[in-house]
RNA sequence: GUCCGGUUAGCUCAGCUGGUAGAGCGCUACAUUGACAUUGUAGAGGCCACAGGUUCAAGUCCUGUACCGGACACCA
């Protein structure tokens, strides 16, 4: 009778089933504690006192799902953690969600109004609230689980939210520094205010968009002024034009002329300023300071009076006279034609082509607004009081703006690719102070305090009643201000303003780790190693971590950031609904495997670009999942019945296969220290698909099946040697489909039991 | 208007510090029950946008032109 021979796993008796596999696999990692650097030590796989490498997961929208940028940013930023955990060093990969206040505030806003026909000021503050964390937490496992899909290697012992505790306490601890500090203030100053969602945004969520509209001539004294906007005015009481203008040379500052306008006559005045543009128009324009930026600065160069013509819903307040109470979209016409009537039209230009600002976050147009509002101040100087950030020493005079430059200009921050730097050092030049406080009612409510009056009324909170009975936005004139968390107590009130997501996410890179208390995490891991994200965030998110890391911890928040492109169709267009191209990563990973959607979104997607996917290029890589599959399946049918303990000896082209591995092998760890991880992914897949598929299985066929059991015996030896270090090389991009073949190799082949700790090839 | 990209095989793109072009998908022919038809072998297909320049040598560096795209911008 026959001895039974040793056989290979039933599993590879079938071609590669990744759907078979991929969640029990994720369950043992996650159960192996090995996402967590600290188990990683405490089990002797990473030394104690291994070089750190950390990446903080840009959080994505806890109401949001998966979406192939998403997928892109997960499968970069895996395959940088799982090399470095491999390579030994202590690394940690901190997941966490995103309130994304705005946008979640105005979808449960949305449905509340669709379902029952109310708006937030019915429900009132506290309920809403309650609705929108209902609807928070039963959105979070979704992206929380789909994330978990992509193969993740997350340390989810140290999950953060951008609401909890910990961070809750980062954020008030930062405005309260900042306000000490005098980087933040409280002032009247234009902002954006979007009409819509009954809030201000700040000058980056703005979107400019075309728009065709007429343009009017108006007869203005002397004058004649053009404007898109005839509801605004009202107020116009000054003419301004440039103080070299040949053409009103007659005309001297300051000089009174009494003109006809819309609802009778009034006194102009004239005002000389270098901001008009001679070129433009006439030469002339009158200004409305509180609803146009420009015309608000020259205002304030010259001390000029403001008043409001339109009312935070768009209702023209009682200064329109006849037109007061009538919304500006419907009194526009009404107001052209009494205009016309009293001639003072001179011509209209009926296709005019302009930029109106939109809200980028789904709101409507921005009408600008003054506004008492929270700013953070970018240009105020201040003494450094502590500084690792290369460039920048103790005691150095600075502000926000030069410590964002010197971040990067110093080598503190390197942003791949390169060409970003000029985007970013643009969008520091153009940089005003950041409006910080939102009317909304989801996220950090600014821990400020006013003083209420002896009517039991916030006495200097001005509140705004419009026509419909709303509570319009509030200003808070000359009031006694108290900066701190809790009530200072009876008789004072708290501001209702929240923040603007992007302060609390520009916490994000030590928020997560602890502070302000002085964590061990904080002290290891920080300055994080990477920042990966989409080039589409840099101003919103990147330049403000740089802010608030430089400021609060005198520190980059970042030594390295990766930034990726737009995951787009295969046609290059934006993957959106209309045009029905949107390929959703969850599908693509029950059709093809998590490891063929990863390949798909790193291969050939240079950092940067925007990168075309389509389901072939998520197909053709499932079939190089098969392909390891059955290059295992035929090294281990070969191998499986030998002794693997003697020794080889080795012809002269086992040892150049072997060579060329080890080249291979270096090749790929340098060009993922270089963060070429496209080039880094195709080099590990033309290897094992040309050269060890194609090439060394193919000539090791005759060997195998001969005589020569010496030969034989030494190339089993390389071929598990290539079939060993293929697996380690491709894990980080790959996970899933070598993780399974690991876990089916005999014991007396590998270095550890699980894979993702294996030992890389090169140290 | 300012700034930044792009223009390379039918399609989508890669080509780092210069040495007569690559990948994936697609296409053509042939092969194969032998790890794998989720395959193999072979092949067709490119004046590397255009014009100058530097160089022994240029998709690769410089200048300009033409298209395409993106970011930023307070233009009444």
């Amino acid at each position: 009778m026959n001895e039974q021979k040793p056989s290979i796993p039933e599993v590879f008796l079938k071609p590669h089933n990744p759907a078979e596999h991929e969640d029990a696999l994720y369950d043992m990692w996650e159960k192996s504690g090995f996402f967590n650097p600290d188990v990683c030590i405490e089990k002797g796989v990473t030394a104690s006192d291994a070089e750190p490498f950390s990446i903080v997961l840009p959080p994505p929208n806890v109401t949001g799902t998966l979406h192939m940028g998403h997928a892109a940013m997960l499968a970069i930023e895996d395959i940088l953690v799982r090399y470095h955990r491999m390579r030994g060093h202590r690394t940690l990969w901190i997941p966490g969600t995103d309130s994304a206040a705005v946008a979640t505030q105005a979808k449960v806003e949305k449905d509340l109004y669709k379902e029952e026909k109310k708006t937030r000021y019915d429900l009132g503050r506290e309920e809403l609230i309650k609705r929108i964390i209902a609807f928070s937490e039963e959105s979070k496992d979704t992206i929380i689980g789909q994330t978990k899909k992509m193969g993740s290697s997350l340390d989810w012992s140290r999950y953060a939210y951008t609401l909890d505790d910990t961070r809750y306490h980062a954020v008030m601890t930062a405005f309260i520094r900042m306000y000490e500090a005098g980087l933040i203030y409280r002032g009247a100053r234009i902002v954006n205010w979007d009409p819509n969602m009954q809030t201000t945004i700040s000058d980056d969520e703005i979107e400019h968009v075309e728009k065709t509209d007429p343009f009017y001539y108006f007869k203005y004294g002397p004058f004649t002024i053009g404007t898109v906007r005839p509801e605004t005015k009202f107020g116009d009481k000054y003419v301004v034009m440039h103080p070299d203008d040949v053409r009103y040379k007659e005309y001297t500052h300051g000089q009174k002329l009494e003109v006809e306008w819309i609802n009778g006559p009034i006194t102009a005045t004239v005002i000389k300023d270098e901001a008009v543009d001679p070129e433009m128009g006439t030469g002339v324009m009158t200004i409305t300071p509180w609803h146009s930026a420009v015309d608000f600065e020259i205002a304030e160069r010259h001390g000029l009076s403001r008043e409001q013509i339109i009312d935070e819903r768009g209702i023209l307040l009682p200064v329109a006279g006849e037109f007061a109470g009538q919304h500006i979209k419907k009194a526009r016409a009404a107001i052209i034609e009494k205009m016309q009537a009293k001639g003072l039209i001179e011509k209209i230009d009926e296709k005019y082509v302009h930029n109106i600002a939109t809200n980028s976050r789904g709101g409507g147009t921005i009408e600008p607004q003054i506004k008492e509002q929270w700013f953070v101040d970018v240009n105020k100087e201040f003494a450094m009081r502590h500084s690792e950030i290369p460039g920048v020493q103790e005691g150095n005079l600075v502000t926000l703006k030069t410590l964002m430059s010197k971040a990067v200009e110093g080598g503190g921050v390197s942003i791949f690719p390169e060409r970003f730097n000029k985007t970013y050092y643009h969008w520091i030049t153009n940089l005003r102070d950041w409006c910080i406080s939102r009317q909304i009612w989801y996220g950090h409510r600014i821990p400020a305090w006013f003083k209420v009056n002896a009517e039991g009324r916030e006495n200097a909170l001005e509140h705004k009643v419009n026509a419909a009975g709303r509570e319009g936005a509030l200003g808070h004139k000359g009031s006694e201000v108290k900066v701190q968390i809790d009530s200072p107590g009876d008789g004072w009130v708290q501001d209702p303003d929240t923040l603007d997501t992007w302060f609390s996410s520009g916490l994000w890179s030590f928020s997560t780790l602890g502070w302000p208390e002085e964590t061990a995490d904080l002290k290891t891991y920080h300055p994080t190693t990477v920042l990966e994200t989409g080039y589409d965030i840099l101003f919103f998110w990147v330049a403000r971590m740089i802010l608030m890391s430089t400021f609060h911890l005198g520190q980059v928040p970042f030594k390295n950031v990766y930034l990726h492109g737009l995951v787009r169709d295969k046609q290059n267009r934006k993957m959106s609904k209309s045009l029905g191209n949107i390929i959703n990563p969850l599908d693509m990973i029950e059709k093809y495997g998590a490891d063929a959607t990863r390949l798909s979104l790193v291969i050939g997607a240079a950092p940067g670009n925007d990168m075309p996917l389509s389901e072939d290029r998520v197909r053709g890589y499932k079939h190089f999942a098969n392909k390891i599959w059955n290059i295992s399946r035929f090294v281990l049918t070969h191998t499986i019945d030998t002794d693997l303990k003697t020794t080889p000896v080795c012809s002269a082209r086992d040892n150049e296969i072997l060579a060329k591995l080890r080249e291979t092998s270096a090749d790929v760890s340098n060009e993922i220290e270089k963060f070429n991880l496209y080039i880094a992914g195709e080099k590990a897949y033309h290897y094992v698909w040309s050269e060890l598929a194609d090439t060394i299985l193919e000539e090791s066929k005759p060997i195998l099946n001969g005589n020569d059991a010496e030969a034989k015996r030494a190339r089993q030896y390389v071929l598990i040697e290539c079939l060993v270090t293929s697996l380690k090389l491709l894990h980080p991009f790959m996970p899933y489909v070598t993780e399974t073949i690991w876990q089916e190799l005999p014991k007396e082949m590998k270095d550890a039991d699980i894979l993702m700790v294996a030992k890389w090839p090169i140290h």
